[in-house]
Formats: structure tokens, C-alpha cells, sequence
DNA sequence: CTGAAAGCGCTTACAG
DNA sequence: CTGAAAGCGCTTACAG
């Protein structure tokens, strides 16, 4: 009772055909009299046939099925990659996509990883996107070179362009000197940076087109005023408590290596009595979905998300259903979001 | 390239024995000695073998991923399910399980609903779970009758307590009372209700638990500020934007079926000149992320949404791998919370 | 304890 | 245009 009792042999018999006649009608070969094909659909139609999915992978057919691996140490609350899901999600489906979804706790646990590579492997899937992955990760730098196409976001490999690599990013370049120049247009010149998460790809990005947005205006960086984290809100927090404790001289303003991390440090210059930005200025990256609703409304710099995820899966199944396609970077792009939380010095 | 090329055969030939040992080794026979394993485990690892996925399911094995279908006729840009589908992916990934995923548009796309049928009937997944689902959606009660395991969102049918059905809903009873009780001890006799989408299980069951709510208190529910709407934003900004049109005489409160309407609501309430709380209050119904933080915060009812779906995907995984399992429903408690959107009158 | 063989349900050269 | 047969890679009674 639990399984789709009929198969192909069943319908080539009750049509009054060869399992191969049926097999080509289903795959759409064009080599069947119109009237076979017809008889055949007739019978697949009335009972509800339709092929079993195991079978044909094992003969090398495609799964019309997306991998999206999201690699996060912590339960994932955040609103940001809830909705990054979602944008993969709703791109494939309305390709007619599944998306096989798997959480990768930690590179670290083979297991798991293990897991994920065996989807490439036993073909549960044509393709794969990495949410999270830091750059240059050596599993999905493994599967690349075994020619399994894999979309990757937030990544950089000077000189790798695999035409079964896909890769986006944001103007990172772009972005942070926008709110570099806005804030020095304030008449901010001591800004802290709260750095992003070393090991992925726009943690060093966001953090040297800060220090080159800086030197652009013959401003120094100064190291005590660049603060370690990983792009998360409760990372953000902490660094930022534990600096302001350590520290004699406060920069005007703080520049967040994105909007997460300042919800973080926001929360913790309120804790120290300071407020924004009438003590000091604050500046997010990436416009979250909550920037605009929160005490002061963040300015920031805004990027498209949905956009690049549409991007980046459009490329996947392009590149999964079409070979000969080539290396793929999609860029998006980046601009000021002027709200309450920076004021002029 | 692109595939796993060593296989059970090769394995076996290497490490000595036959397919049938290799097989048993893999899936921890007993009866395999404890030398024989050894000799086995150490070729599988050393090639990095692991048996192909296809060919397993084809023996009628566990496929060890749930479904998701999101049933959705607009594009998923509700943060509320957003979560949603992250607490899916978390929760069966914490028990090492994939989720496929798919959006269905519309029930009535035959094509879509018979992928996602075909996705149980070609057992590529152990068991569903549906979002959105209309209460008694034929589909998916024909695949329960068809034994395959099915965890739905928001569902009551009297008397269906098949052990292959897993529910779960919120004590909509339970919350609308709370909310009632509090708007009347604020003074309110006067009382507006906006209605979900009656095909789904919780709209008319709101709808009835406010009437009761209201009876109780001796209170009637006044037909012409009954508002019809869908559970989204757009349709509660919508329908009160007409209905205002409509009346001559304002009540001094209204209650929206969820926090989404009522975020609709309130725009249209702004739109028209009328200020919350002052000129009219307003309450809500599941504690949406961002109710908190709109202006005025939103009082309303609050329901555990992450608990929730973490018992139902515990409860579907936990059926699909114990067929003994009875008939499981989960219903979440509701409290309410009060913030600024409804004041005494 | 272990191997030979059947069986799962397809697709696709191959031969006609 | 179409059928018989091989092959995909497993698991699991069956027999020993």
C-alpha cells in the first residue's frame, strides 16, 4: 500500500508495448509515431503512472535537485539567513527545483561533512549552494575538482574559475567607502572598525576596503580601534563590551562590519551608558530586515540579497543543465542608507 | 569524474569477502565476527567508500530526508515563514536528517502537486510535513490514506486520528479568551474582529473562539465589523482600508487574527487618519519578530512557533522510524503580552 | 558465519 | 520504428 504499485512493465503490457517504447515516450524521444506515444499516455495517465526516481538515477539521469548547505556553529535565528533560505528556495522551486537542505554544524565534524559530499557523490543532487562556507573550504574546493558544480556565497580565489564554479559577492570596495566618506563628511576622523569574520572571504575584504577608504582621506586606522568578531550579533556584543572596558580614548564613530554585528554593539554601548549617536556614531553594512524598525534606525549600507541568491541559483541550474557554461561571478552592488544612527562632530 | 567510482564489488574483491559481507558490515549485522568488520571498515575507509544512495533506496531502505511544502500562492516573503522553514532544517538536522523542499503555488497546479506526491510515492523522502495547507486538502489526505507519514501545520480534522498523521496547532481557544478578557477589562465593549482565511483550520477556529470569547462576556459580535481576509499583511491592510470606507460608526478596538493583519491593519488605520491607541486599539495574535518593534508595539497573543515545529518534526521522524507510533497531536499554549497598541477606554 | 543469486525499476545502446 | 537484453549498485532471503 505504500508504493506507486505500478511500473513500466505493467504500463508497456497494458498498452500492448515494449518497456523501451514507454521509456522513450516518457523521456520524449522523438522517435515515436505520434499514435504510440498517444496510446501510451493514455495508459501512464489513467494510472497515475509515473517513473520510479531511484531508477533513474541509477542510470545517470539528473535529480532536478538543488543542495543548499548552510554552514553555521549555532542554531540559525537569524532573520537574515532565514530569509537567504527562503530566496533559494522560492528561485529553485519556481525552476521546478527541489532543494535537499542540510545544516553543517562544524567543517570539523567529518560526519556530517561526509554526508554532504555523499549527496554530490551518490548524485541526490545535480548541484550545490554553500551558505556560510569560509573561503577557500577545502571539502567544497574537493568537490569542485571533481567537477560537481557547487554556488558559493561570499567567496574569492584569485584565478579559479572552474566553469562548474559560481561564485557571488557584494562591492564590498564600494559599500564601505560610501560610509567611510559619509561619516568623514560628518566630520568623523577617529572611527573604530569592528571586523567580520576572518576566515570568510568579505571579513578581510570589508576590513581593507575600510583601511583604503580611510587612507583615501589621509586618515589612520588606529589597531586599538579594530575590533575582533565573526559577523554575528552576540559576537558583536562582546567584543564591543570587552573594548570599551579596555580602552581610555573613544573614537567619534564605529563602523560594524555589518548589521548583526551592530545590533551587537549597540546593545552594548547602551549597557555602558553611551548613546547613539549623540555620544557616538554607528554604521552598519548590508540594510537587515530589522535596521530600519530598531532605536535609532541604522544607517548602513545596502545590498541586495535576494537579488545575488536569485543570481547565484539561476547560475547553478544554468550551469547544471548546460555544460559547455562558463565561470560565473556575480557582484551585486552596494549603496548608503542614511537613517538616525550617525550625527555630525 | 564526477562519480563515486568505487563500488560494493570492488570493495568486497579488495578487502576479500563477498558483496553480501560488505553489505552486512554497512549496516551492522550482527552476525558478521568482529575480525571480518575490521577487515571490511578499514578498505571502506581507506577508499572512502560509502554505498550508493539510489541503489539503497531501491531496496526499499529509508531515505532518511522529510519533505517540506510550503503551500503558498505569493512569493515566501513573510519573516514569520522564514523561520518556520529554518526551525524545519534545524530540527531534522539535528537528528541527521535532509529536508527537501518545495513551493506549491497553487493546489490547483496538478503538475506541482503531482511532483510533490510523486516525491512520497517514489520514496524520496520518508515523510512530509505541509505548511499552509487548507484544513482537509485532498491531496494530503491522499497520501495519508496511502500510509505515508504527513506532519501538517495548523490541521484539525474530527475523528481523523490516523497514526500516520501528526498535527499540531496553537490553543487558539485559550488565546483569543486572554485577548478578549483584557480588551473588555480595558474598558472595550465594542469590539472588531478581522477573520483569517477560512479554509485553513485556524481561521474559522479563531473566529468562533472570539465569538465565544465575546459571549462570555455578554458581549455581541457586531456582523458589519466582521472583516474577511487571508492571514497576510496585504489582505489586512486591504480589507480595513475598504471597510473603513464602508462604516459610519467606528468600535473602539480591534482584534486581527494574526500579527501580519494586524501590521496591515495598522497601516490602513494610519492611512485614514486614526491614530493607535488613541483613536482605536488594536491587538494582534502570534507575537510576529517584528511586533515588538513596530510603532506602537503591538499587544497581542503569543504563541511558541519554534517548539512547535520542532515537536512536529521530532513527531514525523519519529513515526517514520517506528511504525508503531499512534495518532500524535501537539497544541502550543498562548499568553498574552501587552505592549502599547490598545489603551483603556 | 558467508557466498551466489535474485530482485528493485528504470534507460539506453544494440540489433533488427 | 521497436523489442530483448545489459547494466546501474545495492540488499536480502536462501542455501550451505
Amino acid at each position: 500500500m505504500r508504493k506507486n504499485d505500478i511500473n513500466s512493465i505493467e504500463i508497456a503490457r497494458i498498452a500492448g508495448v515494449s518497456r523501451s517504447t514507454v521509456s522513450r515516450v516518457i523521456n520524449n524521444y522523438p522517435n515515436v509515431p505520434q499514435a504510440t506515444r498517444e496510446k501510451v499516455m493514455q495508459v501512464i495517465e489513467r494510472y497515475g503512472y509515473s517513473p520510479n526516481f531511484s531508477a533513474r538515477i541509477m542510470t545517470g539521469m539528473k535529480t532536478l535537485t538543488i543542495g543548499l548547505f548552510l554552514i553555521s556553529p549555532e542554531a540559525i535565528h537569524d532573520t537574515l539567513t532565514h530569509a537567504l533560505i527562503g530566496d533559494v528556495i522560492e528561485s529553485a522551486s519556481s525552476r521546478g527545483y527541489y532543494v535537499l537542505t542540510h545544516i553543517i554544524r562544524s567543517t570539523g565534524d567529518t560526519e556530517t561533512v561526509r554526508k554532504v559530499k555523499d549527496t554530490f557523490y551518490q548524485r541526490r543532487i545535480d548541484g550545490g549552494i554553500f551558505i556560510g562556507a569560509a573561503n577557500h573550504e577545502p571539502f567544497i574546493e574537493e568537490l569542485i575538482a571533481k567537477g560537481f558544480v557547487a554556488g558559493i556565497v561570499d567567496q574569492h580565489l584569485e584565478g579559479r574559475i572552474e566553469p562548474n564554479r559560481v561564485i557571488c559577492n557584494f562591492d564590498n570596495k564600494l559599500g564601505m567607502k560610501q560610509g567611510v566618506d559619509y561619516l568623514v563628511g560628518l566630520g568623523h576622523r577617529n572611527i573604530a572598525f569592528i571586523a567580520g569574520d576572518p576566515l570568510r572571504c568579505s571579513g578581510p575584504e570589508r576590513m581593507e576596503a575600510f583601511q583604503d577608504a580611510m587612507a583615501a582621506h589621509a586618515l589612520k586606522v588606529n589597531p586599538d580601534w579594530v575590533l575582533p568578531s565573526d559577523f554575528s550579533e552576540r559576537s558583536g556584543y562582546q567584543s564591543t563590551a570587552r573594548w570599551l572596558q579596555s580602552i581610555s580614548d573613544l573614537p567619534t564613530a564605529i563602523f560594524a562590519c555589518n548589521d548583526s554585528v551592530a545590533f551587537g554593539a549597540l546593545r552594548a554601548l547602551n549597557e555602558a551608558g553611551l548613546r547613539v549617536p549623540d555620544d557616538i556614531s554607528l554604521m552598519g553594512f548590508d540594510d537587515h530586515l530589522l535596521s530600519s524598525r530598531i532605536q535609532p534606525a541604522l544607517t548602513t549600507i545596502r545590498v541586495n540579497f535576494s537579488e545575488m541568491i536569485d543570481m547565484l541559483t539561476r547560475q547553478v541550474i544554468e550551469t547544471v543543465e548546460d555544460e559547455t557554461q562558463m565561470f560565473k561571478k556575480y557582484v551585486g552592488t552596494a549603496e548608503l542608507v542614511i537613517r538616525d544612527s550617525c550625527r555630525k562632530v
